[in-house]
DNA sequence: AAGTTGACGAAAT
DNA sequence: AATTTCGCCAACT
C-alpha cells in the first residue's frame, strides 16, 4: 500500500456532494503531507473525483476552478459566491465530509 | 545520486 | 493580522 494508493482510496471514499480538504486527507493517512496529496491529485487524479478534494477554506484548486464548479453544480455541492479570483468558494460548513 | 518543485497546511514569528 | 518557515512525500531535472 503506497501513499499514492492510500490517497486515491480516501478520495474514492468521499461521497457525492461532499468535499475534503487536502489537510484532512493527509490527516486521515496519519501524515501531514497535504502537499503530497496535491501532487498525487496532479499526477493520478484523473481517475478519481479530484474536485471533491479542495484547499483549506473551501477554495477550489487554482486553475481548475471552472471545471470543478461544473461538477459541484451537477452533484449539488453547496457553493457560495466570493470575491476571490475563483469567484466562488465551497461551503465547507455544510458539506465537509468526515470519516 | 542529489536537489528542486509542487492542485498545501499549520505553526511559529 | 500578516508574513515567513517548516513539514511532508512523490515526480522531475
Amino acid at each position: 500500500m503506497s501513499f499514492v494508493d492510500a490517497v486515491l482510496a480516501v478520495v474514492a471514499d468521499i461521497p457525492s456532494g461532499c468535499v475534503m480538504t487536502y489537510g484532512d486527507v493527509a490527516a486521515l493517512l496519519g501524515s501531514r503531507a497535504a502537499r503530497a496529496v496535491g501532487q498525487v491529485m496532479a499526477r493520478y487524479g484523473s481517475d478519481v473525483a479530484w474536485w471533491r478534494v479542495v484547499r483549506a477554506g473551501g477554495r477550489p484548486p487554482p486553475g481548475y476552478a471552472d471545471r470543478a464548479r461544473e461538477h459541484y453544480e451537477a452533484e449539488g455541492t453547496p457553493l457560495r459566491p466570493s470575491s476571490d479570483d475563483d469567484g466562488y468558494r465551497i461551503d465547507l460548513a455544510s458539506c465537509r465530509w468526515r470519516p
